[in-house]
DNA sequence: GTCTATAGCCGGATAGAC
DNA sequence: GTCTATCCGGCTATAGAC
């Protein structure tokens, strides 16, 4: 793992109750740190989340930061383990049509991991540091790979390819990070799936459109 | 003004010590929120970073609601009245170009507006209910406009525009909300001025032709 | 393994001296 | 108008009963 901070967890025999408890307060974690970040949220209102008593959060968990660790890397696991990359070997139109519709299908299906993360990296990521070392532009570069191979076999426009992954990144996450308010520019009170499947049909039509593939 | 929060602020002379202190609290708070959100932040940190006793504070701000609202009032003014509307009258292209030049110089010179911004919407916006209301959908209507016009007109691809409206707004933001990934992807300390002419660039390039705009 | 009680600290807010 | 001193509530964290 890139990121290796040690984990009390580890340590301790992982039984099924633990587990389980382990489990449900990680998911209370979430909600509350997605909600208030990390200096506002509460271990009481984790607590109350979790409808467990406050000092079983500090048994299962040394402390406040401690606990937040483990949320930000379950994160972190779920998106490095479960998102795939763009697939080289596709064409640029096909492999860009999945990626989009995966990640956007993630932030449908994880709103509050990408809330918890982006209020991080706007805090100035201090508790992301050894995250943002210099591995993580080494695993950027590769994934911005791709796009400079497809443009050397005139597949796509040569356009600066980092920028292209911010454009990824940005306009999906938007729409799980930023729900309240487009849900309110769209006068409803949720996005449902289908608002989901929209919003990816523009993104690809653009993307794919103006990064120049050539469609069959 | 469409959101109508009553300021203690008028009610009182804005003797000329007055003004400049409340510039300088409001500055430092923008600062503090933005770092550690509504909840997170500390009326002890803003004194802090004001270089004013914490009394005085309160002195110039009833509480820390009522500070708090005062800097989102002034971020969303300054939106308001100094970032120009997508111009209908212009050619797309140009139009566009002009837009996402203003977004992204916005992004640059005022990130901790940008991000105390996000915040609140991330939180789920519990202190912009009144700002998210159906004069907000109107408001958002009149954005997406000049595109149906686009497209009618045949000069841009019919695709919703309510989504590509979303994709300006999340695109342009990125920059200045998650810098701290952004600088560490491109393995730099900081984002200067050219890398965002240089993500305006990409930006423009595949938002136009992404549109289906017809160039000259 | 679980919960109650509480220590000890820090937060927002105010009273009142200057 | 400014600042010191302080109240009180809520916070993290732990000690110790069960």
């Amino acid at each position: 793992m890139k990121w290796d901070i040690a984990s009390h967890r580890d340590d301790k025999p992982a039984g099924r109750i633990r587990q389980k408890n382990e489990d449900i307060i990680i998911a209370a974690a979430e909600a509350e740190f997605a909600h208030n970040g990390f200096k506002g949220a509460t271990m009481n209102n984790i607590a109350q989340r979790a409808d467990l008593p406050k000092s079983n959060i500090h048994y299962y968990f040394k402390n406040k930061l401690q606990l937040y660790i483990e949320v930000l890397t379950n994160i972190i696991d779920l998106w490095d383990n479960a998102l795939n990359d763009l697939d080289g070997d596709a064409e640029p139109g096909d492999a860009l049509r999945a990626y989009i519709t995966e990640k956007m299908r993630f932030s449908y299906e994880y709103p509050l991991a990408s809330k918890v993360f982006a209020k991080e990296i706007l805090s100035g990521a201090p508790r992301l540091a050894e995250y943002f070392n210099d591995d993580y532009q080494d695993w950027f570069n590769s994934k911005t790979h791709v796009f400079r191979r497809w443009a050397e076999q005139g597949k796509i426009d040569p356009v600066e390819p980092a920028h292209i992954v911010f454009l990824l990144w940005s306009s999906t996450q938007h729409y799980s990070d930023f729900e309240v308010q487009i849900s309110a520019a769209l006068g409803k009170k949720k996005l449902n799936k289908k608002d989901f499947e929209e919003a990816t049909d523009v993104l690809c039509k653009i993307v794919i459109r103006g990064l120049g593939v050539k469609e069959d």
